[in-house]
DNA sequence: GTAATTAATTAAGCTGCTTATTTAAGTAGC
DNA sequence: GCTACTTAAATAAGCAGCTTAATTAATTAC
């Protein structure tokens, strides 16, 4: 009973809480430039979520825009978007996969990498300040929690 | 050492996840009308995180779209789009504020208040579900995340 | 009673996503 | 070796949700 109320209680405040958390993440930001070479970007360049994960994803080697879709989870022509904008910034090129003429393989442009990762740490900073307000075993309980909450609601989606 | 490692790979995890997280979010899901009455919403009725909010705000009384907007955390067109939706749904009306000619209050139709209820616990339920795979103070420690993010989020937003 | 303020709406525009369609390249069957 | 199917990406059209700037209407101040 007591227990039932208290759970309650913070679904709710969750519940309240999610909105502002998903606009606050997937609304792009400006990038702040500093100590990168001017003119990299242009001014008002703008990083959204499906960018950073992009840019993250091309840590690991140049990536096939389906295989980009897969990973963040939407559909071929939204990143096909994404990575038009990325490579209008100069930050990524598109190139042939030599091993199969339908496949269009995204890159790194040229020493773009190290500016990628400044932007990532960049987008990372509040995140690692919020989980560096918690002990090391509570932030682990937070990855936990979030990891159910994008279970649950990846069920949720495909009951239908 | 050990420590800001292990931060700092949770941290990571985060990061790939919030993605995921904002789109579930944010995005509008078909609602349920299971054991409603026939006919009060539109078929295809779509209900996003903005329409909950204000649905859950109402709850506490009639709202002005300022209220509203500051409660929402967004800008008054943005309500006025959100309350268009719902009014024409049939859900929410708008009256006169009786104090103040300028002032719009919102407030549920008559007899939406407990449809708007089973859409909101509907909303709810995947939050529930992922909250009560967690002891109840973990979900404690997974609210103060939230929180935490949320406040950073802000901060990084207001520093300009 | 004119002027400044405030609340909401309208207008225009952008991003990020969707589905449906098209184009181009690879693969099989005969 | 040509036709037919499949697959990858791009293009097109359209929608939701947000923004800022401009407009309309009502209130307040002097």
């Amino acid at each position: 009973m007591d227990e039932r109320d208290g759970l309650d209680r913070v679904i709710d405040e969750v519940l309240l809480l999610l909105p502002v958390l998903g606009r606050g993440i997937v609304r792009p930001t400006e990038v702040e430039l500093e100590g990168l070479p001017e003119g990299k970007l242009p001014e008002p360049s703008q990083v959204s979520t499906g960018h950073i994960q992009i840019m993250i994803s091309l840590a690991s080697g140049p990536q096939s825009i389906g295989a980009l879709a897969d990973a963040l989870g939407v559909s071929r022509p939204a990143v096909t978007q994404l990575v038009d904008r990325l490579a209008s910034y100069g930050m990524v090129e598109r190139r042939p996969d030599p091993e199969d003429g339908r496949v269009v393989l995204v890159d790194y442009a040229p020493g773009e990498r190290e500016i990628a990762q400044r932007i990532i740490s960049a987008r990372r900073r509040p995140l690692e300040r919020a989980v560096r307000r918690l002990e090391e075993d509570e932030a682990r309980v937070f990855l936990r929690g979030l990891t159910f909450l994008a279970e649950e609601l990846r069920a949720e989606r495909y009951v239908d």
